[in-house]
DNA sequence: CAGCAATATTCAACCGATTGCAGCCGCGGT
DNA sequence: ACCGCGGCTGCAATCGGTTGAATATTGCTG
């Protein structure tokens, strides 16, 4: 309806212009060493001059290689679909760094887990994988995971790096982080460190922070305390109804480690409320430093996960997947950003 | 290598199992209504039952339809990558969905204006039509419009909606946003108004949001005063040098406009730091509403542009353009956010 | 100069759907 | 009986590359 003949040159043209046959023409296009230097030049003279690109569906529908990955974040329901984590935007950023420079394409989609992705992407030959991003219950997801396994569905997840990991998965080193966070608060002289984040089994990448805090305050002789452990998912709403209850507690803490910004920002906006001032009463550090942290007042101290990295092991990851070689699972460092919600002024 | 032989069923599995051709199948599945009911529900039976998914490629390449569009942005260089505009990210999400609603796949890329998009994208059938998102120098790239018009690429950008655009356009109503803004300030008593953000006609947006403030002033008797206008592209810097700029000249100002959040930010910053109030010294309004603007002290003042409604009408401006239904340019209003950067408390 | 390996190119099949057209069947009209 | 027509379904071509095997072209060896 309305689409005219399309008059785009196909490799059949860019073959009978150069005196060749058509396979030729895809061989040179591609780089074979089986096409002589001369005719590959004049082939790709000509294509070049007839601006012609090689039709997408027709290479993937023959080799079966889409070279394009499909990038699916599934986060608990936000039902206007407006607000997505920031962190994952981020992470966003990366990844389409790291398939661009590999050449790759990117589809994106915000599906939520109950929907049938493997089917819409890797089935439909879309996609060669899939990258799974998302905070959440991801053992909730488990079953989907091993039916993804099950189906050969070429998959890396972001997330907790554990021996017994279904699929690939690449994550920062949680441990390593909540270590540095403790360390951190502990070098200010606060002792009464209280951790803001669901640290069950659950929320592994949660639980691995509260467990590199526990670490660093066991070392340093003072002992978590886990009544300053408060439950909290990943918004900001979260983060001040936590705070609102260990105030209610009684509980005495004189700093917060939050599992993410947001609920950090959430934490900082209760502390306010309840007239405590920060960093003197209250010292705060969050996670994942999303542009908002630089903004608070006082600028939030936060744990930086080496992002651009993080990118580029996801795909690498994913590829070697793809490729039948797989690679154990890395996870990555990550590094203090201190500003003044934890410095006493001076 | 590596690569089994698949045994993903094709739809001539189904027609085997079905007792019917293939090419039947095919029509069932797209719901042809030249195929019987009886026949139709067997066929998605046996379909479903084996999992059945129709080959993307195969099906693009037969039909030269791709059902995917590709959304491209294009900011001037960030040379990490990793810094995108909030406000088009929050844009992303709400592209997302009008997409999905409409069984479309999203294919993105933050690729530079000096790549030859339209070529990798459209060309290669990759994609039905391309999305171009970016706040810059849109002009400086009509050039590359006239191209991709002349290479019959169907796409739509989002800007400033003009009657000699090149290409479909949508947007939202600057003028009429920089309008409410000014009526704000002008009801708040406040009559020195300045406005940060390069208003010529390199940037088409800030310079009808510029026009709506001037035409609210002239009404209200309080012609603008040009020389507390200051150029800014949108970021936080910008915003940051544009008032310590004014400051240093010594015009008088009871208020802010500022073309972009961040340059807001970047603005009360420096206010700040000049030891001026906000709001009451100076009042201060942004555009845009992205998530940091409800984190600043105080809270920032701004305009909220419909973003669910503009992912749904890019979407729609494109698909008309692909089926040759052209539609007029659209723009769409926006809506005031009050907040604390410009009420006096009380 | 036959013999044979290495290199360059062509042949023909193939990937898995979509689509215009032809064919079949049953039924009502005359 | 015969024709025609509408409703379904099948036939065969087609989309535009990719790929393994076959063939042509050289070049080199003895």
């Amino acid at each position: 309806m309305g689409r005219k003949r399309s008059n785009k040159p196909t490799s059949f043209d860019i073959a009978y212009r150069a005196g060749v046959s058509q396979p030729t023409v895809s061989r040179a296009l591609r780089g074979s060493k089986s096409v002589s230097l001369a005719t590959r030049q004049r082939i790709e003279a000509i294509a070049h001059e007839l601006n012609y690109q090689v039709d997408k569906n027709a290479s993937s529908l023959r080799s079966q290689r889409s070279n394009t990955i499909a990038l699916l974040f599934f986060e608990d329901p936000t039902p206007d679909g407006a607000n997505i984590n920031p962190f994952f935007l981020a992470m966003l950023g990366s990844i389409t760094r790291a398939t661009a420079n590999r050449g790759l394409d990117l589809l994106i989609s915000f599906q939520k887990m109950e929907d049938d992705w493997h089917v819409r992407y890797q089935d439909a030959h879309r996609a060669d994988g899939l990258i799974l991003l998302g905070y959440g219950d991801y053992t909730q997801y488990e079953s989907r995971l091993t039916q993804l396994v099950a189906s050969e569905t070429q998959f890396v997840r972001w997330g907790s790096v554990r021996a017994d990991n279904i699929g690939a998965t690449v994550g920062s080193d949680n441990v390593g982080a909540g270590r540095l966070a403790g360390e951190h608060l502990l070098a200010q002289g606060r002792t009464r460190i209280a951790f803001l984040g669901q640290a069950d089994e659950h929320y592994p990448e949660f639980a691995d922070r509260y467990a590199g805090l526990c670490a660093a305050m066991a070392e340093a002789g003072f002992p978590a305390d886990l009544a300053l452990q408060r439950g909290a998912l990943s918004s900001e709403g979260d983060g001040h109804a936590a705070v609102q209850a260990l105030l209610a507690s009684g509980s005495q803490f004189d700093a917060i480690f939050a599992a993410s910004d947001l609920i950090a920002i959430g934490a900082m906006r209760a502390l306010a409320e309840a007239g405590r001032h920060v960093p003197r009463d209250v010292a705060v550090i969050g996670f994942d430093d999303i542009p908002a942290a630089s903004l608070t007042s006082p600028p939030l101290t936060t744990i930086v996960q080496d992002l651009n990295q993080a990118g580029e092991l996801l795909v690498e990851t994913l590829l070697a997947a793809i490729q039948d070689h797989p690679t154990p699972n890395r996870s990555l460092s990550a590094r203090l950003m201190v500003r003044g919600s934890t410095l006493l002024s001076g």
